[in-house]
DNA sequence: CCTGGGGCGTCCTGTTCTTG
DNA sequence: CAAGAACAGGACGCCCCAGG
């Protein structure tokens, strides 16, 4: 006895996902570019060809029934799967290597993670990463030691119009104030500060933002390694000023002195920027574009699941 | 091998129905 | 009354297959 084959279509899939997340398939016509009664229809078929029902009406809208539950959860893995597939063979002509340069708090949080992934989807794609800071990825890139260099920029800086660069913001950041809760400042006394070593974009905020409030500080801790400074923070040793960008779990944003002076609140933003080279060959080129979208979603997308600790 | 007709699937517009 | 889903009828494009 032969079972009866239904073959389930991803664009009826891809309708039906994109409705259950909308939560309308009005929206979901207008995010497809369909009419409302064809993607109905489509929803239809789909009920057709999986012989049970998805949908169950609850006042103008529809929601899913415990069926279309269950569908919902393979549609996503289908979804998911096929694009996948799709993104491996498009890819299968990229070949080469692509040198990327990304600062140390941008790569703690997710270099591991998107090169796995781009490490999947492009395994004859040789990624060639450095961590470093801000100046010296700049001049790898200019003296084309690398292709692609991730950076903190400040909010309003223009970089300079070199026609032998490409740039393309990712994600702007606002900078606090960072302590620990075993970090005493002492009424009165000096602000002990926590920064890297010079020249760095977030030193010359903090310094400049405490002497134009008039508030004396000292510098308790200087660092090469973000590691470093996140370690003396966590320590007590100081305040620093950082993005929530790969934030210890032991410190927090700071607002006032003991005293009940507030710190300065003009930290500002930053954004990450991506300066890349226009002369990479057009394989690479294509390769970058998904690293950043990787980059970006690991980024500005919500937490992976880190456990419950 | 090429071509044209028929069948089928999909989508569109317009309309109706349902519900808040 | 407004918003969203479903239905009806027609248009269009693709595929298959028979005939030249």
């Amino acid at each position: 006895m032969r079972a009866n084959k239904a073959n389930l279509e991803i664009n009826l899939l891809r309708t039906f996902v994109t409705g259950v997340q909308l939560g309308s398939f009005s929206q979901a016509a207008q995010q497809i570019g369909r009419t409302q009664s064809a993607i109905s229809l489509q929803i239809k078929r789909l009920e057709q060809i999986t012989g049970v029902r998805l949908l169950e009406k609850q006042g103008r809208g529809l929601i899913l029934s415990p069926t279309g539950e269950t569908l919902y959860r393979y549609a996503l893995r289908i979804l998911d799967m096929n694009d996948e597939v799709v993104a491996t063979l498009r890819s299968q002509d990229v070949a080469g290597e692509t040198r990327l340069g990304i600062p140390p708090d941008v790569a703690e949080i997710c270099l591991p993670k998107v090169l796995m992934r781009l490490a999947h989807t492009h395994p004859e794609m040789l990624v060639e990463a450095r961590v470093d800071r801000n100046r010296k990825l700049i001049e790898d890139l200019v003296a084309k030691a690398l292709d692609i260099a991730v950076v903190w920029r400040n909010e309003q800086q223009v970089d300079n119009d070199d026609s032998a660069l490409h740039y393309r913001d990712i994600s702007a950041y606002t900078t606090d104030w960072i302590g620990a809760r075993a970090t005493r400042l002492v009424p009165g006394a000096p602000v002990p500060l926590v920064l890297m070593g010079a020249p760095c974009m977030f030193r010359d905020r903090a310094i400049a933002a405490l002497d134009a409030a008039g508030i004396p500080w000292r510098l308790a801790f200087t660092s090469t390694s973000l590691t470093g400074i996140w370690a003396a923070v966590e320590a007590g040793i100081g305040i620093t000023a950082r993005t929530a960008l790969g934030r210890p779990r032991g410190v927090h944003p700071v607002y006032n002195l003991p005293s009940g002076t507030p710190l300065p609140a003009t930290l500002g933003t930053v954004r990450l920027r991506a300066i890349m080279r226009s002369d990479m060959p057009s394989a690479t080129a294509r390769f970058v574009i998904e690293l950043l979208s990787v980059l970006d979603s690991q980024l500005t997308g919500p937490p992976d699941d880190e456990g419950s600790a």
